[in-house]
DNA sequence: CGCATATCAGAAATACTGAGATCC
DNA sequence: CGGATCTCAGTACTTCTGATATGC
């Protein structure tokens, strides 16, 4: 069995199984690469997501990523642990704490975005890169939509 | 804020990034709609994989699901408790077990595969699905592909 | 004996809910 | 006071490793 696509399959309703089993390999290749440069696979979507000068707070985070703020903490624990990213206090708005990169992560930053380009172009090599951003863009539009709006 | 995508992004690497993140979404949203009916994200997945009429052993459901056989031992039990599959033992090798879907399971898988019916509808909506479909493909092909030759 | 198969125990991560604490 | 913001505790699931039992 050389090549068997990640789940056998119903041929019918298909989108989502391709699209999950598409991303369970991905996420497991991907999490191979991090882990040699000591990175989570999920570490990297928080970090790449914070501003690279300024400060974001939490629950920014967590509506961009579209999970609840208790897990968004949950990761910056982590993060803060292994030296990544400081909390610190809102300046006007005592609720609010705010994240900031340090070097360190600053510095992984960098080697996740070269994991990712390099996956990138492996899978560019293989598919028609620019087709596959404009449809999958136009995916993540329609199903971050619709989640926010099931979700009060 | 409308519709923001689900991550802020560099903009270059980028493929990951939106797949990752259309996936976030999409699996929350098809959570909500399978926990109406009783049902995990990922245990349709081995409801799905399950023949309708005979057997299959653990080590083929991994194989085709590429995870480890621990992993999907360990959803097969909570399957079982639930009433939708049995193990039993193997016709000819002892050291193998065989899973068979119950009616149980049967009437579930049903019901599941209406919610995928019903998410890929929607979403084939608002994108142009047979591309997408064409595309995804390749890229499971890919994917399960490096996958399986990095996973030794 | 060496290899394959399945299960179990334990670890770590994601995510959620719900319960405070604190502050606007 | 009501609502927002964050954190914490607890739960459930996925997935992995490694150990073990069993059988080919």
């Amino acid at each position: 069995m050389p090549t068997a696509p990640a789940i056998a399959l119903a041929d019918d309703s298909d989108l989502l199984v391709s699209l999950f089993s598409i991303v369970r390999a991905l996420r497991a290749l991907h999490g191979l690469k991090l882990a040699e440069i000591g990175l989570q696979v999920g570490q990297d979507d928080v970090l790449l997501a914070l501003p690279q000068d300024g400060t974001v707070t939490v629950s920014q985070l967590a509506t961009n990523a579209s999970v609840r703020s208790s897990t968004i903490s949950k990761m910056l624990t982590r993060l803060e642990r292994d030296g990544f990213v400081v909390r610190e206090p809102h300046a006007s708005d005592a609720r609010k704490s705010t994240v900031r990169i340090l070097p360190k992560g600053v510095e992984i930053r960098e080697q996740a975005l070269g994991v990712r380009a390099a996956l990138d172009a492996e899978l560019a090599r293989d598919v028609d890169g620019v087709a596959v951003l404009a449809l999958l863009r136009s995916l993540d539009r329609v199903a971050s939509q619709r989640l926010s709006r099931v979700r009060v």
